[in-house]
DNA sequence: GTAAAATATATCAGGTTGATATATCAAAGT
DNA sequence: ACTTTGATATATCAACCTGATATATTTTAC
């Protein structure tokens, strides 16, 4: 079996749950996926298209606005194909930390550059996590009424594990450097 | 001024701290860096060329060895190219995590399969960790040596802290869906 | 002596981003 | 009523990067 595109596993599994138009889906991956994913409308469009012409999605148009919408819908062939692909072991979990590229160089900028960047981080982080901590909340209070709401709140536990870890560590790196 | 290539930075990074071939500044990427960064080799050859090209390193052909090795050193344009570069604020951090995203369609595959992605993934981070905890160590031991080794340092805090936090993660998310 | 592993450079198809273009609809202000 | 702003919506493309592959030499281990 060839590898299985990631865009196209994505955008399945967003279906798989909800009829849904790209940019709908481009606003789940902005929001609920944010946290360990993301994608551009320049993968998302062409995907979308592609699924279609191998018949694991189809597409209709709205009827109901007036605006210009294409909703797309999983079909019994996508579906086999997302458990096929769910079944596959992870190929790669990767990181790209600019931050700490920068920080990694810092002999080269000294450390009130490197705090500077150090902060900016902090205050991302920062600004996040109350997103992430009532959507925990939500789930918390609401996993009885859906399978899929138990995988959804161990993704926003993955965040905040991650948020405060590196908040923790940004708190240290900066004493290190006034030192 | 355009958005400077971030291959670019990296290797004048590396080439910031000593002469290197294409071939040792992948073997960087793949240790020190490994823990925020990564780029192929179909990246660094054809940006090597490029930064020559562009008067930001000099190539030269070893003379020591039979073997056929192209070094390249850092030219004060490249260094002045570097720290431009570092003084920018940071464009972008990300993480792109397909065990998340496969926990996250959980629905579709069920708790079985989803546990066996989350131990393949505490699997790696386990065998991973010493590696760091070792490298901590030795760094924190030669902190006076080198103005670098402080900032190195910094780094391997936060894989230290990323890994421990995931692990840690690892084993709530089992729990949650063993019950 | 030789097989395996490490060193070393190079190329390329195909996946993905970030920017940009275009257009409509809803909400808020004047 | 009018207008501006922001959200919704699709589409395209150059430039960038990965993962795979090819090739060849040198060192290490048996």
């Amino acid at each position: 079996m060839a590898s299985e595109k990631r865009i196209d596993c994505v955008i399945l599994g967003l279906l798989s749950h909800e009829d849904l138009t790209g940019y709908e889906i481009k606003k789940r991956m902005d929001t609920a996926l944010k946290y360990f994913w993301s994608a551009s409308y320049g993968s998302i469009y062409p995907a979308l298209s592609d699924l279609v012409s191998r018949g694991l999605a189809v597409k209709r148009e709205d009827g109901e606005s007036g605006r210009h919408r294409l909703i797309y819908t999983i079909t019994d062939a996508g579906r086999d194909y997302l458990r096929n692909w769910l079944a596959l072991p992870v190929l790669k979990d990767e990181i790209r930390y600019e931050t700490l590229l920068k920080l990694f160089f810092g002999k080269e900028q000294g450390p009130g550059q490197a705090i500077s960047h150090i902060e900016a981080l902090e205050k991302k982080f920062r600004g996040e996590l109350p997103y992430l901590l009532s959507a925990e909340k939500i789930l918390k209070e609401s996993l009885g009424d859906d399978t899929a709401h138990k995988y959804y709140l161990l993704t926003a536990e993955f965040g905040i594990k991650m948020y405060r870890a590196c908040l923790e560590w940004c708190g240290e790196a900066k004493q290190l450097l006034a030192e």
